[in-house]
DNA sequence: CCTGCCGGGGA
DNA sequence: TCCCCGGCAGG
């Protein structure tokens, strides 16, 4: 949207070539100092022509029209007139450009910050103040981009009505972009550098891209699980919460409704829908994420939604006709696998839905397998028939003084008895919205484990030790046992013999 | 497996 | 409250 007079704009600083004033071929090099828009009624539309000032290399300052300079970063693609190169960098802005990079991200910062062809005016005299300084160099770029940040940021406030929060948001979010830009650009190769353009995307809230911004390459070989990245790794602006988002499933079933790249979006959709639930920021990208199916003695693996629902439908279901003519059944007989080749904690922590029609079943999540040696692997139970459905195990509920109830604050209908072994899941399933107590259970497999040896298993304390005396029903046997007191006969503590 | 006995439930 | 019993857990 604003990226044409942006762009227009980034050029102030650039370097350009120059027609040689003896005329002998030699183009000169300059940095453009300020524009002159001798034309500018309509910025948006009409031609205009533009004059620029550049700072000669010798510390002279000329005049130059667009005709009579270009924009290169080498000699051999210095021809042409300014505005075609900089139309050039427009629309290819997508950062592919690599003679243009620089400035396009440069144009992409001036995006970002909203600035508007008035603060170009205001912007000559911050650019003039610039004096000659090195021209070459990789830090050149980002050292001028930092610096020419800056001063964007004073001419916004001076010339731009702009409300004081929105801007600092702006700002923020700017400072985070431009930082990750920075450091991005830092880490890798001038050439795999990531395009600009997604960040300006992060910054719109787009996450159409697949992959997300910030997914290296270690995913190119598959679009199918790089959403894990953006969902809450990626995101700049938006903290990811300590609850897990797993429940709440507001993923959609890759392939219910369409092939792959539907999927993508549908799930970047799902991701951003999850940007206000508290996700506990994960290290995704160990993560992997399989498709295994549960057709009884199947268990084919396959990397993609698509796939394994192509193999259900196919090998199990008999149905030869593509994903169109689906009605989604095979839905139920596979599920998301999430290899994490890192902790175990993770994994767990990271565990996410496949089919949002079982939403309600996730506290249901169990590991299914957990075969592998050194990977771990966590089948994730989608659909409501493969749960244990309602683990509704007879809460305690007599009150008695050694129980202790765990209740999330924020379910009702959910808690833990660390009274005995059995875990105690009192209510029925736990809503998507539920997000803590999900958390609290694929966080922290091991609190099972836990709660299956509840406090008071301390022993004696609480379960009275086993009596070593002889007992009514030892000593009379269970012939008389009328002859037993009371309590053993109740099969209570022995009365009697007490120890 | 034997045994003590907790927790729950029926009457 | 009495009484019984399922089932856990120590030995």
């Amino acid at each position: 949207m604003h990226t044409r007079r942006l762009v227009k704009r980034s050029i102030l600083g650039s370097r350009v070539f120059t027609p040689s004033p003896t005329g002998d071929g030699a183009p000169l090099t300059g940095l453009v100092q300020a524009v002159k828009q001798q034309e500018n009624r309509d910025v948006s539309t009409g031609p205009r022509r533009n004059v620029y000032m550049v700072l000669m290399q010798d510390g002279s300052l000329k005049e130059f029209s667009e005709e009579e300079i270009a924009v290169g970063f080498n000699q051999t693609t210095a021809k042409g007139p300014l505005r075609s190169s900089l139309k050039q960098s427009v629309w290819n802005g997508r950062g592919n450009g690599a003679p243009l990079q620089s400035q396009t991200m440069e144009a992409q910062k001036g995006e970002a910050n909203s600035l508007s062809p008035e603060a170009l005016k205001g912007e000559r005299g911050a650019d003039g103040r610039r004096t000659g300084r090195p021209l070459e160099g990789p830090e050149r770029d980002h050292t001028r981009s930092v610096s020419l940040l800056e001063q964007k940021r004073k001419v916004v406030s001076s010339s731009i009505d702009v409300p004081k929060v929105r801007k600092s948001e702006e700002e923020v979010d700017m400072e985070k972009v431009t930082a990750a830009m920075v450091l991005t650009s830092l880490s890798s190769s001038p050439l795999v550098r990531s395009p600009p353009v997604k960040v300006s995307e992060c910054l719109n809230g787009s996450w159409k891209d697949r992959g997300g911004g910030f997914t290296p390459s270690s995913y190119s070989s598959s679009g199918y699980w790089s959403w894990s990245g953006p969902s809450d790794q990626s995101n700049p602006s938006t903290p990811s919460p300590p609850l897990s988002a797993d429940s709440f499933k507001p993923f959609r079933m890759p392939s219910i409704n369409g092939p792959p790249p539907d999927d993508a979006i549908d799930e970047q959709d799902g991701s951003s829908l999850l940007f206000d639930e508290p996700i506990p920021r994960k290290r995704k990208n160990s993560m992997k994420v399989m498709f295994k199916c549960l057709w009884k003695n199947c268990g084919k693996v396959l990397s993609s939604a698509a796939g394994i629902q192509r193999h259900i439908r196919t090998v199990h279901l008999g149905r030869n006709c593509d994903s169109d003519c689906s009605d989604g059944e095979e839905d139920f007989y596979y599920s998301e696998i999430k290899l994490n080749t890192d902790s175990v904690a993770d994994g767990l922590s990271s565990l996410s839905p496949v089919s949002p029609s079982v939403l309600h079943a996730h506290s249901n999540t169990t590991p299914l397998s957990r075969s592998a040696p050194s990977a771990l692997y966590l089948i994730h139970t989608d659909h409501a028939y493969q749960a244990t459905s309602p683990v509704t195990i007879p809460s305690t509920g007599s009150g008695s003084a050694a129980s202790t109830s765990f209740i999330p604050s924020s379910s009702s209908n959910f808690s833990i008895s660390w009274q005995s072994p059995p875990v105690t899941f009192t209510g029925t399933a736990v809503s998507p919205t539920h997000s803590r107590t999900q958390s609290f259970v694929e966080q922290r497999p091991q609190t099972i484990a836990v709660l299956s040896s509840p406090p008071r298993a301390t022993g004696s304390l609480s379960r009275k030790s086993r009596g070593e005396g002889k007992k009514c029903r030892k000593v009379y046997g269970m012939e008389n046992r009328d002859m037993w007191c009371t309590a053993c006969r109740w099969k209570k503590a022995c009365q009697r013999f007490t120890d």
